[in-house]
DNA sequence: CGCAATTTAATTGCGCGCAATTTAATTTAG
DNA sequence: CTAAATTAAATTGCGCGCAATTAAATTGCG
């Protein structure tokens, strides 16, 4: 950050590199927390916490998705996704049904209670947006660079 | 994202707010997520966990910090911090003492161990920059977004 | 002074994330 | 055809995050 260190500088200390306030991935994990933080009083209306309301999101586009496919569009593992999954079917929002064809296979579909859900969070996006007080354009520069940074880290 | 629709586009439905893919949130969290599992082989080299690194790099500035102070620095509260710091005790890396003018607050120390780890920690935030994969400069606007999203949210 | 209000930290409980392991079904190779 | 290898999901266990509550010390007000 800076490139120079005066004597009495404790902040600026022999390792800066090593400073909570120099760590873009504070920064990344901080602003993450807020974001989910703001999201939970709009959520907690639904009955939804933020990963549960992220899968319903990919359930409301893809009835039927299986557990691992459902995985990979959110970055999770089963060891997250089946706990969640059953919390969602207990709220009555979908069904896990065991595929036919393969019996390894959990299929996850939308109910009718889960299809209403949808038109409650619909208003949602835009309180968000509104909370954030950015402007949509620093807003889509930032979703860039965490997908890129996202992709890097994948590789 | 897109401002057309075109009729069989099933992903840019009636709700464009509400796919995962134009979530800002989403990718944000999705990278943070990722980013603390790319150090996770490094710190658990040191035997740390992102969050207790993240706390050591407080204690390193600021041997001697109280929960409350800590917890403002990390924008975490003494129900995360207080088993937290239990463990980084644990392990010999901090003292935690009750303060002598107000016995309710908690104060923390480096231990001389704990000292020591942060001569093994200092090649940790190299190796996390090649990681990345991202230029300087990106990765202090990503930070200086996350920043300002930050404390938008917190107003 | 004396008691209510405030402050600090600890505790409790729940839902993630994720590594590691297990279970069960399917596929592959001999 | 069968045994080994692979795959999908579930399970186990641990460490967060955080809301809500509790406990204990301190402060402030009448």
């Amino acid at each position: 950050m800076s490139l120079s260190t005066t004597a009495c500088d404790q902040s600026e200390a022999e390792t800066p590199q090593l400073l909570l306030k120099n760590q873009v991935c504070f920064s990344l994990y901080s602003a993450s927390n807020a974001l989910i933080r703001s999201y939970r009083p709009l959520l907690s209306a639904l009955d939804l916490t933020y990963p549960q309301y992220l899968t319903m999101m990919v359930i409301w586009e893809k009835s039927g998705i299986n557990v691992k496919d459902l995985g990979h569009d959110l970055h999770l593992d089963s060891g997250t996704l089946t706990p969640l999954l059953k919390r969602l079917e207990a709220k009555g929002f979908i069904t896990r049904e065991r595929s036919d064809e393969d019996e390894r296979v959990r299929l996850v579909f939308l109910t009718t209670q889960g299809q209403q859900l949808k038109s409650q969070a619909e208003s949602v996006p835009e309180a968000i947006f509104c909370k954030s007080q950015l402007q949509m354009a620093e807003l889509q520069q930032l979703k860039a660079s965490c997908e890129k940074l996202l992709a890097n880290l994948q590789k």
